[in-house]
DNA sequence: ATAAGTATGTTGCAAAAACAACAAAAAGGA
DNA sequence: TCCTTTTTGTTGTTTTTGCAACATACTTAT
């Protein structure tokens, strides 16, 4: 039995009534599904029609190439969505595997009905459109920052996008930041301590200053 | 006046019959307007409530880090979209610049407006929503597709991803790629002559071989 | 307070990349 | 055809990066 205290957390089901999850998880099509560690969910390949959702455990999309060597794009969990992209694309095939990382429950829903307006017209499709459209846009927009960054030739102009990022947020000079310098590598995609080198060359510079996740960027004079 | 036969070329109003298109142009609100070469259509701040189709000319995506650099993010040009991601947000706040690359006529349409069904129900709003949903997820799986070779620490490693992700696709270990080395380079976000260098380091290696926009991956023997 | 664990900074070195400048081949136009 | 332009490959040099290993601070739990 699905529990509708688990839903009201997952986003693409945000504003909508508990009443209204009970018709929903009718009109979905909304099933549970357990899984052991290592079992595969989608496969490369597959064509995908409904998004998966990991109530319990996690999820790794996974990615392999010509010659087999395997990579983690990505790891669901805590009432995250998986496959909705695929579910919603033109060929709707999955490029990725998806396999759970440890044992794992997923609801499954058939995203696509939410755009029929079903026979009992259930208010929710409204909400829950906005929802994935909100959904689908933020996230665009984190991936194009996210390759603005990237894009940068060197570890220095890399660090200058990022730290502009949340300075112009923040709308200060002065700010702090998210990530721990683990975590600000691993995300930029540069080497931790080429990364800590060149910080500590822009402190020198004074170009910037810094303490723990907290940064200041100067003006030129 | 606004011209129905170029809004049946936006992909967002794909399937939409042209008797729908007129209605559709007055339930959104549609209004064309003309912008000069370097005029700003969006600054970085605005409130976006509209979203922009680029019917003639061409606009520049651009943002500026916090000493004033600037760099173009992206180019519209021909039918396509700008705006979207931000005016469905969250906030709704744009984070980038929008401005005219050379004279250019918009047509803005209030695309929040496709969610409501409005009085008189037209019936495009469900196709509109289908393409909205289609080109976001599309974009999405770009976008993440980029960021796996962005992320990989080395030129070769890039390559490899890129290419293997081309082989996949046609299913084949001979395959064409639609961009030329500039392109590609540019897309890698990688120096071309070391591109060059390590592609032909990787023919020697008997990796691959390639001649233009022709490559083949060798297995391991 | 101590010990273990984690986060951050430092450094040497070898490998790789960016940059710049040029060579060669291919494509396109007059 | 010849000339120009574009595309691709080549190479030398300098700078940057990744990697590995270690030092130092800071946290956290006991």
């Amino acid at each position: 039995m699905i529990n509708i205290k688990i839903l009201k957390k997952v986003r693409v089901f945000n504003g909508i009534e508990e009443e209204d999850l009970y018709s929903m998880i009718k009109c979905l099509n909304a099933r549970e599904v357990s899984y052991q560690k290592n079992t595969y969910i989608f496969h490369a390949g597959d064509k995908i029609f409904e998004v998966g959702i990991v109530i319990n455990g996690a999820v790794h999309i996974t990615d392999e190439d010509f010659w087999g060597k395997k990579t983690i794009i990505s790891v669901i969990e805590n009432y995250s969505l998986f496959g909705e992209v695929y579910s919603m694309s033109e060929s709707g095939i999955s490029l990725v595997n998806v396999v759970a990382a440890c044992d794992t429950d997923i609801i499954f829903i058939d995203i696509n009905k939410i755009l029929k307006l079903c026979s009992n017209s259930c208010k929710f499709h409204y909400t829950m459109i906005k929802n994935l459209l909100r959904i689908l846009s933020e996230r665009n927009l984190t991936l194009i920052q996210k390759i603005g960054y990237l894009s940068k030739p060197t570890t220095r102009e890399k660090l200058l996008s990022y730290l502009s990022f949340y300075a112009k947020k923040q709308g200060k000079s002065s700010f702090d930041i998210p990530l721990n310098r683990n975590q600000m590598a691993e995300y930029l995609s540069i080497d931790r301590s080429a990364m800590s080198r060149e910080l500590c060359r822009m402190r020198d510079e004074k170009i910037l200053s810094f303490e723990k996740n907290h940064f200041e960027l100067y003006d030129k004079i």
